[in-house]
DNA sequence: TGGAGCCTCCTGCAA
DNA sequence: GGAGGCTCCA
């Protein structure tokens, strides 16, 4: 039991009490995994729980293949058998064996958020309604919070309050699409993320005797970051733990950052009342990060009211202040950020992977990505458009899903005429229309085109048809990877993708390489017992590319502040620091959301164990267009004793830097009196003769257009008023703010190009 | 039926 | 700045 010493008091209560209701708060940094990790321990070797008995509920897949990792090194390979996944892929799993209960097959497609607006879509078109108000992510979202609340669409249908709702935002036929989005994905065989949850709540409510069989099975359950679970999770957390009452929740209200899919911070500050003889312990010492960012955290999430009361502290030395850095625009924040890295990297002797840059929303991450490549530091971008989002790699996946389950729609849709086989939309619509009317599978109607269709249209479906039974048979005798392959190449796909030569088409290519590879994998991995296509399937439909780590290589981590959940670095870079931005002008609704995009700060200053930087920029590309921005309020919020401004960031354009003048709310909210400023002031008026930047390099012009901005060593910045080619010459017109219009040759010009 | 080119709107996070 | 939708033409 040695194990134990290793813990402190308050952990070790966590760890040791194994029995009953529990609930731990554990504050930012203060050695969750490994209070979770001990405890599973702690049930398997001390009291000799089996670990079949036990189920862990993590928050990505990557969570728990850690957690796993780290128990499996406690107590040896026993546990492997200890349940341990994302809700939806441990529910998934479950429906899976119990599909028929519910009338659905047990090979059933996932549907994820792009197949469910694609068939939303259809739906809208279908019943004749302007998809402008009825738009498929508003509609899914509708649909997906009811479905969080574990409201049906025939309750849905009588809720007044709903109706109310939706006729005020002039959508009265909500409740109609949502009916038949849910008939038409069952008739495809296909569940929605939402799904998994809310059927599996249907499932235990419906079937006691399946609640029985997995209450038993599950006599202890875990919950990690309880604060992100929403009212469907908790139902199904609450029914299995009911028989046995041993459930141990661990979160950390501060860390709540999820409302916006249906969290529901109330599940961790109601939890008492639903269990009145919960044991609570809290984990206040913070093992990650310098005082100086435990003091900066705590003086942000102070500034919020609804919260359970802690006191986060740490032992750990003082470290250096957060560094405040100011850029004219995201791209030379972008560069700072880099240098500040190379620099950092090179002096402190750190590796890449010591550092991470955050930001609000991913579209930030082409500025970011642009000066990392620039100074050639390799990183990873987490999140975004990930892999198995990719066109290529859908499609694919379309052809493998539809071999599997004839009945999905989305699949046969992308595949139908992809690549071209003369099939058009009025043919798809036909298909489809007629397998709704005769109220038949659509795979009835395509093997049998010849009577639904007629023309080349009928002899085309028709050969798809055979295609697709051919593929059938080879999946039954083949392995995944095996048919997979063939698939790839027998349905054209291959073909198509690789007589496209340009760069963008090799990395399609490549893509897809890379896909059958990852079902090689799979089917090479000995953990995997079936090697069939349909199993590789289920597996993949809820990983992420944050599950999967595999390149080891030393890389920044580029990603979202809510990707970075759960994750630690020396060096932290939160950019964008910007009003409207961070906290987002969408999310300011109420005193709520404001909160909630405070803790979204706190969670992201929490990731440095030794430096944090903030960065912000006074211009920004948004929607294609310059913007001018003012620092985030969130600047303003953190103690001020931690805060250092940066001297390198940018000599011009930098007066007086981070003064703060008079009190907030003298005018306007804002006490950055430095940095504020007016929209037509961005460029220099004072100076006459230009300066250039320190960091002057001319930029390669043969693409320079019109509307660009530029810097010229002598005159300054400048906009370009148009180009014209004389003869071999390019000429510019170029706007100057202080010089007026001159008109330059570009092969002797020298230009920085600034966006 | 399919492709080129123009238009619009958007993006806030994610299993 | 980019994806998706639309229109127009072959």
């Amino acid at each position: 039991m040695e194990y134990l010493d290793q813990l402190n008091p308050e952990q070790r209560k966590a760890v040791e009490h194994t029995d009953g209701p529990v609930m731990i708060i554990a504050g930012a940094g203060s050695g969750k995994t490994r209070v979770l990790t001990y405890r599973i321990a702690h049930l398997i070797y001390a009291k000799g729980v089996d670990p079949f008995q036990i189920l862990s509920l993590t928050f990505t897949n990557k969570a728990a293949f850690e957690m796993k990792q780290r128990i499996e090194n406690l107590v040896g390979l026993e546990a492997r058998n200890t349940w341990m996944g994302t809700f939806h892929s441990t529910f998934a799993k479950i429906l899976r064996v119990e599909s028929d209960r519910l009338g659905y097959p047990s090979n059933f497609t996932i549907y994820d958020t792009q197949d469910s607006k694609s068939l939303i879509k259809s739906v809208v078109k279908e019943m004749k309604l302007d998809d402008k108000i009825y738009k498929p992510a508003t509609v899914l979202s509708r649909i997906s919070g009811a479905k969080n609340r574990l409201i049906g669409w025939q309750k849905y249908q009588n809720d007044p309050y709903l109706k109310a709702d939706d006729e005020a935002a002039m959508r009265p036929r909500m409740g109609e699409i949502y009916e038949r989005y849910q008939k038409r994905m069952f008739k495809a065989g296909a569940m929605d993320f939402d799904d998994l949850l809310f059927n599996t709540n249907v499932l235990f409510r419906d079937h006691l005797d399946v609640l029985n069989k997995y209450q038993q099975r599950f006599r202890y359950i875990m919950v990690d970051e309880f604060q992100d679970t929403n009212l469907s999770q908790y139902l199904i957390t609450k029914k299995l733990a009911a028989a046995h009452q041993n459930i141990c929740v661990v979160g950390d209200d501060a860390q709540s950052i999820y409302a916006f899919r249906g969290a529901d911070i109330q599940n961790i500050l109601n939890f008492e009342k639903d269990y009145p003889d919960l044991f609570v312990v809290k984990l206040e010492q913070n093992y990650r990060s310098t005082k100086m960012i435990v003091d900066a955290a705590n003086s942000i999430i102070d500034k919020n009211k609804a919260q359970l009361k802690k006191n986060v502290w740490t032992s750990n030395m003082d470290g250096e202040p957060i560094e405040l850095i100011k850029t004219t625009s995201d791209n030379e924040e972008g560069r700072i950020v880099a240098t500040t890295i190379f620099e950092e990297r090179n002096n402190k002797k750190l590796n890449n992977s010591d550092f991470a840059i955050l930001y609000r929303t991913n579209s930030q991450s082409r500025a970011i990505e642009e000066a990392l490549r620039k100074l050639n530091l390799s990183y990873k971008i987490v999140g975004g458009l990930s892999f198995y989002q990719r066109k290529e790699i859908k499609d694919l996946m379309a052809y493998l899903r539809f071999t599997v389950n004839p009945m999905d729609e989305e699949a046969f849709k992308r595949i139908i005429n992809y690549p071209k086989r003369g099939i058009g939309d009025t043919s798809v619509e036909r298909i489809l229309v007629a397998a709704y009317e005769h109220d038949i599978e659509l795979w009835e109607v395509v093997k049998n085109a010849m009577s639904f269709l007629k023309g080349r249209a009928a002899n085309s479906v028709a050969d798809f048809a055979t295609m697709i039974k051919a593929f059938q048979i080879e999946t039954e005798r083949k392995d995944a990877y095996e048919a997979a392959e063939s698939i790839a190449k027998q349905s054209g796909l291959l073909r198509e993708l690789y007589s496209d030569k340009t760069i963008e088409g090799l990395n399609r290519y490549e893509n897809v390489q890379e896909l059958l590879n990852a079902i090689k994998e799979y089917v090479d991995n000995e953990e995997n017992e079936d090697k069939s296509l349909g199993a590789f399937l289920q597996e993949i439909a809820l990983l992420t590319d944050n599950d999967q780590d595999k390149d080891t290589s030393d890389a920044i981590t580029v990603m979202t502040i809510h990707s970075s959940k759960g994750l630690e670095f020396k060096q932290v870079f939160v950019v964008g620091m910007e009003e409207d931005l961070f906290p987002s002008q969408m999310m300011m609704q109420s005193r709520e959301d404001l909160e909630e995009e405070r803790r979204l700060f706190y969670v992201a200053t929490t990731r440095a164990k030794e430096k944090l930087y903030l960065s912000y920029a006074v211009t920004r590309y948004r929607f294609g267009r310059l913007l001018n921005c003012e620092p985030s309020r969130f600047l303003e919020e953190v103690d001020p004793r931690c805060i250092k401004v940066n001297k390198k960031a940018s000599s011009r354009d930098m007066p007086g830097a981070f003064r703060k003048e008079g009190l907030p709310g003298s005018e306007g909210r804002s006490g950055f009196v430095g940095i504020k400023r007016k929209p037509q002031s961005r460029m220099p008026t004072q100076k006459k003769i230009h300066t250039p930047s320190p960091d002057f390099k001319p930029s390669n012009t043969n693409n320079l257009q019109a509307e660009q901005l530029v810097e010229h060593p002598k005159f300054g910045f400048g906009k370009v008023r148009k180009i014209e080619v004389e003869g071999l010459n390019r000429k510019a017109t170029i706007n100057f703010e202080h010089f007026g219009e001159k008109t330059l040759l570009l092969s002797f010009a020298k230009l920085r190009i600034i966006d």
